[in-house]
DNA sequence: ACCTGAACACCGTTCAAGT
DNA sequence: ACCTGAACACCGTTCAAGT
């Protein structure tokens, strides 16, 4: 019954693309992989030299069909503005994608018609030539940053997170206003690390972009 | 010659700490801690409801030792930016610990040392009172995401690590320029996202900085 | 009261043996 | 030529049984 069966990359890249997306993607595994394939996970190993290499081609395409449905449209802040939303949006609750996109960038089409999109909003926003690969470098730091951050906060069980809210709320409740007047006098309004998260993203970017203006002569 | 022994959770503490500055500390784990201990494993949870709340523990004592060799000094900018670069030095390479920080904050002393010198920071900047939890949560998001992602990098292998540079080179070198002009363009000139860690860290910070200045009416 | 051993339910990866 | 099974060296966590 266990008829064996050569799997295409593709197929492989679309179920892995499926698992990640739908159910925790926190705990994908290659053997839960396989196993959603019907293989035996060691056959994997032919297709691509570890999971690592494997997560980054999904990442790939995870960006390529991001890019399809983004338009370049507006000021060149809004352009890149849209692009991290989209970006984020892309990876959304993945961890484990959008950790691999920041450590590694990914080295395919998708990963190409990123840059491509942010080096000609940095050229149409009138930034000298040669300023202009630092400052695509720092922002895509920025933006993976972020994306993975978020995404790694968003991954965590309700059980993790009312654990860590509760410590949250001890630590600002209960500092003493002697050693700690400034955390005492704002502990109120003071919101923990994970909350309002894509209004902070969003500020953030633009708060950097804004600094990129400034510095256009 | 295995006489028992109670473990306290200060102890405990200590070696998670030495076990993860030293070695590889991606590969920290509660067996490797509980074999360092000389005990075992199960034994831990009586100290620490789980992983991440262990790690929490360790992250907070972190923040406290960096906090001990700070002292504020400068223009407020300076302070936030010394303070930044200070926890960024403290987490190292430590990406599990950046990680847990950045995803629930951290409930103790050390953890409140930060929310305090930042807060002061920002009044001292004139930053109105009521702008200053928002622009605070920023800022943390911002400084957290950065160290998390900047720790990872550095503790990918170096096999990992040329894979990636490799599969970037590919992407950006064999762009076709017809499809991708400005990447085509910039092609030598495009850094890896790896690349010049430090600086493109404290320039994130500087610009974010500068742009909460542009807001102080 | 505290700790241990054994077990459960997982990982990524390799490689000799099968078809 | 391709795939599989079994194995290796790990994980975090639980809980009955020991002292």
């Amino acid at each position: 019954m266990t008829g064996r069966r050569r799997w295409s990359t593709d197929e492989i890249l679309d179920t892995a693309e499926d698992l990640l997306r739908t159910s925790d993607a926190e705990s994908f595994s290659v053997r839960k992989l396989a196993a959603a394939l019907g293989t035996d996970p060691s056959s994997l190993y032919r297709h691509f030299r570890n999971k690592t290499e494997l997560l980054r081609a999904v990442a790939d395409r995870i960006l390529l069909a991001a890019m399809e449905g983004y338009r370049p449209d507006g000021t060149w802040k809004q352009r890149i503005t849209a692009l991290a939303l989209c970006l984020r949006e892309a990876f959304g609750e993945q961890p484990q994608l959008a950790t691999v996109w920041g450590r590694y960038a990914s080295g395919g089409t998708g990963s190409r018609l990123v840059m491509e999109e942010l080096l000609q909003a940095l050229r149409a926003a009138g930034v000298p030539d040669e300023q202009i690969p630092v400052l695509y470098h720092r922002l895509v730091v920025l933006i993976a940053a972020l994306i993975a951050a978020e995404a790694g906060v968003s991954s965590i069980t309700a059980e993790e997170y009312e654990q860590g809210l509760e410590q949250f709320r001890v630590a600002v409740l209960g500092a003493d206003p002697e050693r700690f007047p400034a955390l005492a006098f704002f502990a109120r309004e003071v919101r923990p690390l994970g909350a309002d998260r894509r209004a902070a993203f969003e500020e953030i970017v633009d708060g950097y972009l804004a600094q990129i203006e400034a510095q256009i002569p």
